[in-house]
DNA sequence: CCCCAGGCAGCGC
DNA sequence: GCGCTGCATGGG
């Protein structure tokens, strides 16, 4: 087991208690696999358990401290600590509710008719309620799940933290950490460090570097960048075409955020780059642009929409036509106006609990 | 050795 | 529209 140190990074600049009055289970919503850069800093076992990630450029701590002995009881309390008092302009008592994606219903999530239809499924997945849906950077996440296609999450994070850790920016190191070369991003390195990832990611590739920039990404060598996309030149060529039509505005993320854009707009905006079909799309749309009725299909999902609700595609690998088709066969069953957080919450039931996938 | 992992594009039919 | 294949690698 790792020595956990136990206070990272450098000095707080914000330390608050954050009252939170509806339900929240944190755990849940930072490793149900729509984040990659969250860490658990606290020794296995210890209450309450720390957890931090580089969000909005600054190291941003969280711990949950319940106010009473009900696991999930509504009320809660968010010890937060950051190394800025702000993210995106915003002071944190304002921006880490709306991260967490705090105002949505999730009493809401499952439907009376549903809940009669499937009692046991409802009650299975009541176990990881209060899982909530983040609103996480748009360019992070898209480049992050163009590394998601035919791997495993372990993976994908590996792989998230070998590109920032190659490109983006270092953030001030704590003094008894040593990082083989902060200070600028050596590429003759990189093989080097791959080795000696296991060790590392544990914590400093996850906390001491920013997530590159979409100019970083867009001048990065195709060489090095295959290096970090688990040796895929083709999906690295892709991510660089992405970066450098976001660094040079043809592709404006901002514009398709839920409140200015359709998802059907946004999914196909998404999907004209070559590395970036329906399911990443979605995923994209769901976790970093706030669209909140997109509803990715996995191979688990496949899985579970087979399972538990008997949904089956006629062919053996999903078209487009067929991903289409069973996403909306998914949206009816569900009848849920959290079509996608009902879906991630499902997701992580059947990962866990069916599937017994320990590993994020 | 096998198969599977938060898939996608390019091809032949 | 459908199905097969290459892409890469770690883990069960």
């Amino acid at each position: 087991m790792p020595d956990f140190p136990t206070d990272l990074p450098t000095q707080w600049a914000t330390e608050l208690n954050l009252p939170v009055s509806v339900p929240l289970n944190l755990e849940a919503t930072l490793f149900c696999g729509q984040a990659f850069r969250w860490q658990r800093v606290s020794p296995e076992e210890r209450e309450p358990k720390v957890f931090q990630a580089v969000v909005g450029g600054e190291v941003l701590e969280l711990s949950q401290q319940f106010s009473s002995v009900e696991p999930h009881s509504p009320a809660s309390e968010l010890l937060v600590r950051c190394t800025a008092e702000a993210i995106g302009g915003e002071p944190l008592k304002k921006f880490v509710p709306h991260y967490l994606g705090l105002d949505d219903d999730v009493e809401k999530i499952f439907p009376p008719p549903f809940r009669s239809r499937y009692p046991d499924l409802v009650a299975a997945a009541m176990r990881y309620f209060g899982l909530r849906l983040m609103r996480q950077a748009p360019f992070e996440t898209l480049i992050s799940f163009m590394c998601a296609q035919g791997m495993g999450i372990k993976l994908i994070r590996r792989q998230v933290s070998l590109l920032a850790r190659a490109f983006g920016n270092p953030l001030a190191a704590p003094p008894d950490l040593t990082i083989d070369s902060p200070h600028e991003n050596s590429y003759e390195n990189l093989n080097t460090s791959l080795s000696q990832l296991p060790q590392i990611q544990n914590f400093i590739a996850i906390t001491a570097y920013k997530f590159p920039t979409p100019e970083q990404i867009a001048a990065a060598p195709v060489s090095v960048l295959t290096g970090c996309t688990n040796n895929n030149s083709i999906r690295a060529k892709n991510i660089r075409r992405v970066a450098e039509a976001v660094a040079d505005g043809s592709l404006n993320l901002n514009a398709l955020l839920a409140l200015r854009c359709p998802l059907d707009e946004a999914r196909e905006t998404l999907m004209r780059f070559s590395g970036i079909g329906a399911k990443i799309a979605d995923c994209v749309c769901l976790f970093g642009l706030e669209h909140r009725s997109a509803f990715p299909i996995d191979t688990h999902v496949r899985q579970y929409l087979d399972g538990w609700f008997g949904l089956k595609t006629k062919t053996a690998s999903l078209t487009p036509a067929g991903y289409e088709a069973l996403c909306n066969e998914a949206k009816d069953v569900l009848g849920s106006p959290y079509a996608g957080l009902a879906g991630q919450l499902l997701f992580h039931t059947w990962r866990r609990d069916v599937r017994h996938l320990k590993e994020v």
